[in-house]
DNA sequence: TTAGCCTTGATC
DNA sequence: GATCAAGGCTAA
């Protein structure tokens, strides 16, 4: 699998686009305040005064500083009080300097409308995954004559009771169904919590679009290389005053992650539609499923990486034996410091588990996982970890100098030190009133390690029990591993 | 300065 | 002609 997959031309999943309401988008939150949203504002759903307000800044080159340790909360009220933060946090959910138009061309569109058409439906197909896994909600009161029973064989309480709007004493089956797909509520809960792209944020585009057009980012060159941080902002942005190229450039590498939930969401539907009705797969094994598409993803990630690509099959292969449990962890982590909610897990297709009713299920070996897991997400979730932390991050577990018989190590270990210089001098730049981050981030590295032998161990343990599905990658990855070692 | 409403205009 | 995401206007 693993050797196809490296040696393979890139061949890519065409992405199902299902139909969609536009009424239904409009029942979200605004990612920024929680507000009603009104539209998508440049580059995603927010409300008509986050929209304001990301105009504003951009057209007048505003500049904020924050009263406090720039960490405000933003929501509805408290919006108002800190700029700074609030449009800290418009870049953070992925808004998109380059949609405001420096030409202040009015009316027509931009190259954005493919992107909006695509989040469209890809939140639909989501709903539709929740609805064929017969994911069920025990708020309803009465509940649904008879629980959905899911084509993946669970029907769970998964979504909690507090992510829920109080529900009406009675509901027509429309009504029913669209709380259970479109509540403010639950539309936040299921809302992809990176937005789309907003890994290009700062990476792909040269500068801020000054005509009414955008570039097309996605196919040029020029973004590859060349380009130079202060183009990447609007002078008066209050960003940090430097960011060094190599971070941009393994940002760059991150996969829109909505196309990665998108083919993982189109992969288990396929896998389900291809089972008899009776076949219904455990929770354990449907979990392995979505680890093992993720874990594809993640090697397609790496295949196209800079540094990566350079290397031979053969080291490339070394590495990723070595790393792929700790990239897969770290890739939980870092969607449950994003996700935010430590008494729920968001998993990769953007549903959301509550973490009681696993650890209600999970025998103990697996209650500890979860735990370390949750613990160490809230650890980083503490630091204020950044995905341009963890664009690096991610490069430090791949390149690994430790990894036996490389046929390049002095390259794999130059890579790993111009990282850490990269990630060190970003952490010293971005947040100078934090001297320490660098140190405090790459200190959890070992415990994500740890995390992840764990994590193999029982994932052996249940492969050995029978548990875990046939023609998975993950125990290729298992046995290639353990081979080596 | 904010945020709700209005106008515009490319794309379908 | 309808759509809808841009920019513009303005009272609070």
């Amino acid at each position: 699998y693993l050797t196809e997959k490296l040696t393979e031309t890139i061949s890519r999943v065409t992405l199902k686009v299902m139909e969609y309401t536009y009424d239904e988008d409009l029942e979200e939150l605004c990612p920024v305040c929680g507000d009603k949203v009104s539209g998508y504002h440049y580059g995603l759903l927010t409300c008509e005064s986050c929209k304001g307000f990301f105009k504003r800044t951009v057209q007048n080159n505003k500049r904020y500083t924050c009263a406090e340790n720039q960490e405000c909360k933003i929501d509805k009220t408290q919006r108002k009080r800190c700029p700074f933060c609030r449009f800290q946090k418009c870049l953070n959910v992925g808004m998109r300097l380059e949609a405001v138009r420096a030409d202040r061309m009015r009316g027509g569109r931009n190259k954005f409308g493919p992107m909006y058409k695509r989040d469209r439906a890809l939140k639909q197909q989501k709903k539709a995954l929740i609805r064929s896994n017969g994911f069920k909600l025990e708020s309803a009161a009465p509940p649904p004559a008879s629980p959905l029973h899911s084509d993946y064989g669970f029907s769970l309480p998964t979504i909690s009771k507090s992510l829920l709007p109080s529900t009406p004493s009675s509901v027509t089956p429309t009504e029913y169904e669209a709380n259970l797909y479109g509540t403010p509520s639950l539309g936040m809960a299921m809302q992809p919590h990176v937005p789309l792209a907003s890994q290009y944020q700062y990476a792909s585009f040269p500068g801020r679009a000054i005509k009414a057009e955008c570039p097309d980012y996605t196919s040029s060159p020029e973004s590859l290389s060349g380009y130079a941080y202060p183009d990447m902002y609007p002078s008066a942005s209050p960003q940090p005053p430097g960011l060094p190229p190599l971070v941009l450039e393994l940002l760059r590498c991150d996969p829109d992650e909505l196309v990665v939930q998108s083919k993982i969401v189109a992969h288990l539907q396929q896998e389900q539609s291809g089972r008899g009705r009776l076949d219904k797969p455990s929770t354990f094994s449907l979990m392995c499923r979505m680890a093992d598409q993720t874990l594809f993803s993640i090697v397609e990630w790496a295949r196209s990486c800079i540094f990566f690509k350079e290397l031979r099959v053969g080291d490339q292969m070394k590495l990723l034996h070595n790393c792929w449990s700790e990239l897969l962890v770290l890739d939980h982590i870092f969607r449950q410091v994003q996700h935010g909610q430590e008494d729920s897990f968001l998993l990769v297709t953007g549903q959301e588990v509550e973490l009681s009713f696993i650890l209600s299920q999970a025998e103990a070996a697996l209650s500890s996982l979860v735990q370390r897991g949750q613990e160490l997400a809230a650890r980083l979730r503490a630091l204020q970890l950044d995905r341009r932390e963890i664009a690096c991050l991610k490069f430090l577990l791949l390149f690994n100098p430790n990894v036996k018989l490389l046929e390049d190590q002095a390259f794999v270990e130059g890579v790993q030190e111009q990282v850490n210089g990269a990630l060190l001098e970003y952490t010293l730049s971005t947040y100078p009133q934090f001297q320490e981050k660098f140190s405090q981030l790459v200190v959890r590295l070992p415990e994500l390690r740890s995390l992840s032998t764990q994590a193999e161990d029982y994932l052996c343990y249940m492969h050995l029990s029978g548990e875990v599905p046939c023609n998975n990658l993950l125990i290729e990855m298992l046995h290639a591993k353990r081979a080596c070692v």
